[in-house]
Formats: C-alpha cells, structure tokens, sequence
DNA sequence: TATGAATGAGTCTTCATTCAT
DNA sequence: CATGAATGAAGACTCATTCAT
C-alpha cells in the first residue's frame, strides 16, 4: 500500500543518479581534457550509456557543463556560507574557508577555475550566467567581508586594499602548485594548506606597530 | 660570387620574419580566442598569406602554438638572467624579476599561462614539452636559486620550503586578478606590483628574530 | 454472461477511438508543420498519451501517416460515391463533387496532396500504395466515368482526351491558388469555385457544333 | 604573355562548373527525394566529391537550395521575358510562355514548385526571399499583364478576375498530371501542351457575343 | 615556394523505434 | 496495455591537413 508513495520518488531518484553519473562522468573528461576538447560522445561512453541519453537531462553541451559549473560553485558556496556563520575571529574563519577549498581542490576548484574562463555562452545562457555570477560575487562577498572585518579589528593590514586581498586570497588557489607539490613533491595536503595560510595571513597581516614603537 | 654568402643568410632571414609575422598573428588571435577557437585560416589571413604557407613554416597547429609558447618563454628567461646577473639582494632581485614578469602581462603572460594548460595534455608532444619543460625548470631554477640565497642570509622564512615559496611567486601572476583589478577596476599597474610584491615578501619574510630578539 | 460480448466490441471501439485521436493529433501537427517536422512525440503529446502508445495502434510513422491519408482518402470517396449516385447531368455532378472536394480544402485537401508528394518517395512502402492507389483510381474512375458520360451525350469535348480532363480536374485543386485568393486575398470560397467550375466547363465544353453548323 | 589573362577566369570557370555541378546534383536528388530527404552527404557522392567541398561553394544546406531555386527561377524569367518582348496577340505570347515554361518541366519545374513550398528559411535566409518573392511577383507581373491586355482588346473573359485567372495559369503545369500523361501514358509532350493550352485559352475566352449575337 | 581547393574525420544534435517496468 | 527512458543511426557542419598547380 505505502509502496505507491515511493513510486514517483524512485523515477525521480533514478534520473537524478543518472543525472549525477553524467555530471560525474563530465567532471572527469573535463578536467582531463578541457571544454572543447570534451565530447559528448566520450561523457555518455564514460557513463556507459548512449549518446541520446545525455540529451534527456541536458539540453545541450553547454548546458550540461554549466549545470556541472552550478553544482560546484553551490557546494563550495554551501561551505563557506556555513563556515562564515561560525565563531572565531576573522582570520579563523577565512582559515577555515581557505581549508574547505582546498580539500575540495582534487578535481574540483581545478575544474571549476577553468571553466570558469572558457564558458564563452550562448545567448540563451546568458541569464543563467547571471545568475552563477551572482552565486560568485555572494562567494566573495562573504570572503571580502570577513577581510573588511579583519582590518576592522586591526588583525589586518588597512593599507592593503580588500580588492587585492580577495584577489591574492583566490590565487592561493592554483592547480599548478597544488600538483605540483602535492601530487608530485608528495607534500601532504595539511602541510602545504598550513604553509599557504600562514604565508597568506603573514603578507596581510595587520603592519607591526607594536614593534617599530619604539 | 660573393652574392652567393649573402644568399643564404637573405633566405633565411626572410623566413625567420615570416615566421616571426606567423607568431605574431597566432599570439593575436590566440589571445583574443583561445586554442580551440583559433583556426589555421585566421592566422593566415591575419598574415595575409595562405594557409597552406604556414605549413612551410609550422608541421601542424600544435607545433606553431607549442614555438609560440616557447618564444614567449624565451624572452622571459632573458629577463630574468639579466636580472638575476645584476646586483642587489635576493628581494630586489626578486622584485626585478616580477615587475619585469608582470609588465608582460598584457597580452603575453595570460596567454602563456593559458597555453600552459592547454598543452599539458597532449601525450604526443611530450618530447617538446621535455624541451619546455627544461626551458621552465630553468625560469624556476633561478627564481628558487634567489630565494635560497635570500634564504641563507637571512632575508626570508626558512621554515618555509622553497618549493612552496617558488609556487607561491607564480601564483601571483593570476590573470583573473590583474583582469579585475587593472582592467576593470583601473587600478595602475604600478601600484599592483607593489601591492603584490610588499605582500609577498612579507609573507616570506624571515621570522622576526629582530624583534623578539631578547 | 453476456458481458462478454460487448466487451470485446467495447476493447475495440476504444480502441479506435483512440486511433481516431491520434490521427487527429497528426493530422493537425501535419498540417501545420510538414511531415518532416512531425514528431511522434509530439502527435503523442497533443493526444496526452504516451509515445510509445502510438506504436500499439500504428507500426510506425510512416504507416500512422499513410493511415491518415487513407481517412482522408476515404472521406472523399464516400463523398464522390454519394454524389455520381445521385441525379442530374454529367456536368451537374461534377460540379457538385469539385464542391465537395472543395469545400473540404481548408486543412483536408492540402494534407492531402501534400501527403501524395511524400509518399511517392519510399520505395518500401509501395504495397500500401498500392492499396491507395486503388482506391485513388476509383476516385479518378468515377470521375472519368462522368467526363465519358458527358462526352458521350454531347456535353463535352471530345477532342479532348479524357485523361487531360481528368487531370485538368485535379489540378484545379491548387492549394498555392487556393491560398493566394481566399486566405491572401480573401474571395469568398462559393465565388472561387464558382469561378474554377466555370472555367472548367467551358474549357471542356463541346465545340460549338451549334454555332458553325451550317 | 596574354596567358596571364586567362588565367583568373580559369579558377573562375572551375569554381563556376564545380558549382554547377553541385547544383545540377542538388536538383538530381531534390527531384527525387525532396528537401528533407536530401543530404549533403549524398548530393557530394553524386558529384563525386568530399561533403567539406560543398560548404566551400554554399555556406550550407538551405543556401545551396535556395541558390538551386534562383537559377532555376532566373532561367523561367529569361525565357519570359523574351516571350513578352515579341509581338503577337495576348494569346499568342501567353501560349509562347506557356510552352516555354512547360517544356522545362522535365525535372525544373516540379523542382521549382516543390521547393517553393517546403522553403522554411531561416531568419537570415529571409531577405533573399524577398529577393526571390520579388522575382516571382515579376512573373506574376509579366502573365498578368498580358492577361489584362488580353482582357482589354476583347480577347478574354472580363467576368473572370485576373487573379484567378493567373492562378490557373500555373495550376496548369501540374507536376503530378506531367507524369501521369507524359511520363506513363507516353503522351507526346507537344500534344500535351496543345491540349492543355486550347483548353485553358477556351476557358478564358471572351463570352461569345459575336456568336449568340443574333 | 606559395597557393587555396579539396579532403574527411570528428562534433553536436535529433528523432523514430524499442523494451523493461 | 501504457509508459517513457534509452537507444543509435543519421545528418549538418567545422577545420586541421594535404597536394596539385
């Protein structure tokens, strides 16, 4: 009796696993081979299904790269949001957020940067890409807030526009070096987020008066 | 007689300037479209030769962008040695080399880190990219060269690995930061570099002896 | 007990219902978009049933087609039939059957001889053709029939071959003319045809033996 | 020496015959299967070349048909308006034009009539229609004419609108009706033409008030 | 050497048809 | 029976590369 209930659920749980099998399936062309190089052909092979089939979730190519773009940007969103709500002074929190990021970096941050750059959309897509711009600035609203606050307290350096502070705290971010040092120097992955994040908050740190008082 | 020793050498030469024309238009196109965008004709169009011409010059698509990327490349060593052949200390040498890194961002930089990517990829160019790849080696060798020398006279941290400070000074060329804050926020170059470059060797500065040094 | 009967009658009387429905549905997108443009999702969705439905009651959609042409087809026979039984000269008759083919131009005729175009293609479908190629020589037989009657008693031409006439008939079903007057230019349809049947019949008239009879 | 002027007209002349050619195989299988049926991969195999070469001569598929039509259309306006440009009685020229448009029956005309249909153009294919719309309104125009002078000298039935007049006109040249009475029942063309032709110029007549005069 | 017409493999996308549920 | 997700063949179009002139 109570089996009907889960009918329609289990339709629509089928196409979303699909739907994340595909996206799973595109991340991973994607961050192999890049936008144009990534064929949907190779995505449905990948996923083990026929061409067609991707067509039935996504619209198109573009479609499906930007819908695996959004999927990201809402999960590395969803953790900042969340750390940023928690206690601590700024610079602690920002840790925590640069923390959340890079974990994510394996495939994910690479991808999402890249893709970032190449997305030159169709009309039609434009909106949407409103929208993700939104989701970005919303990212780094959250990042330059903490910063502003940081200065605010005198944690950091005021004589350090914010805008150059964001900028500086995003290229932290670079696939180069984390490839470089985590998977072909082995440096484990604590290890270089602490190296980075005590580089970072040492170049913005508040400038010592306390020092050269005297 | 004697035409005959110019002959060669005239040949030559106008090769090398047909070629250079061929990369110049490349650089172009490329950096207005990107690799996937920019087709054979174009660039020869550009040149305002034929297509089949520039396959005199360049086996294939690959091979043109893969000598346009080691042009580029090329000059920036030369930069660099010079810098690195003159006087000051690690820091000023340093701060030569990313003021004259960053002074070639407009259009050069920001295509070299984009071919970069591109051409990791491609298995089969592998060899060229050994060649490149020890072209880069070098650009690191010497930057690493100055920050241990920084290293060991106490100018900067030694408990950061140069490993992480060498990717550190990369990161900060970041096309996304110089496009949103010299481009679209106008803010001068000048004041970015040192921006960046205060920011940097603060964050690599040696751990305050100096000051706690009671 | 005798529920049994009925039901098997009731089955199939839903079931052409049904059919009836979906030859409907493709006689409108036909209509509007061209048999190529015709979808089987479409004609689907516009019944409110599912594709896959469609293949229960029509092997393909080629065969759901040439059904619908057959309808049509058989409409005007049923027409046709009714009138050459009916009285009144040769003329008569036919005048009234160029009205009922006519009047039933708006979506009717047009599908109709759109349709003939298309199936003439496949090869593959021929032995259907052949089927309503039957039927369409009945429908020309009839009307044959009545242009011989009308030669025969001195209505019409008999220089004339009779097969011309046939086809001059036919061909006044012209939906290009039919929609430049009464759609573009709006005559009214009962002076179109009366126009088209004039014309017709004093083309085909008898040689005025009357008027040279000397 | 004056082998340099031929020169460019050679390229020129090969370029025009390539394109005739695929124009001609264009028409080939358009004839024989209809727009939608018609690939570009087929009408290339017919003229024996690769499918990018088509795209070398015609931007793409809807152009290469649209260009057919014009050529086809521009011939039928030659041949018109040299008819026109005699001299005889209204009749005598539309006969000429009659015969003239019917003997390219063969595969152009069906051709014609055909694509005029099935031309659903997109938006940038739009003004060429008008182009092409314009062409036919000249042709339109040039029947039309000769009909209204027709009309005029007492030729022609006054009673009969022009326009339903013209509307007959070209609904004479029924392709289905070619076929029937030339192709299968081996008609002899001109026979066909004389038959259709009396017919029509009888059903145009002017009423006969020379005759029933007394 | 220079040319540019020709090539054809590769890409995205559509849609009639099938079949497990 | 009904469903609609899945299939895959087919088509338009692009562009790096080749080669006859």
């Amino acid at each position: 009796m109570q089996r009907e209930m889960p009918r329609q659920p289990l339709r629509e749980r089928q196409r979303r696993e699909r739907e994340q099998l595909i996206l799973q399936a595109a991340e991973e062309v994607l961050s192999e081979k890049g936008y144009h190089e990534t064929s949907m052909d190779e995505i449905a092979a990948r996923v083990g299904i026929a061409k067609g089939t991707v067509y039935l979730h996504f619209p198109g190519k573009e479609e499906l790269i930007f819908a695996l773009f959004e999927r990201e940007l809402e999960a590395f969103l969803c953790m900042v949001a969340e750390v940023a709500a928690q206690g601590g002074s700024a610079r602690e929190r920002l840790e925590a957020i640069f923390q959340g990021l890079y974990k994510g970096m394996g495939k994910r941050l690479k991808l999402l940067l890249s893709l970032y750059s190449n997305l030159e959309l169709r009309q039609d897509l434009l909106e949407k890409k409103q929208e993700v711009h939104g989701r970005l600035e919303q990212l780094s609203g959250q990042v330059t807030a903490l910063l502003e606050e940081g200065k605010a307290n005198g944690e950091f350096d005021v004589s350090l526009p914010t805008s150059v502070m964001l900028s500086l705290f995003f290229s932290l971010f670079s696939p180069r070096g984390y490839r470089r040092l985590v998977v072909e120097e082995h440096m484990p992955l604590d290890e270089l987020v602490t190296y980075l994040s005590d580089f970072y908050f040492k170049g913005i740190a508040a400038r010592p008066p306390a020092c050269h008082a005297e």
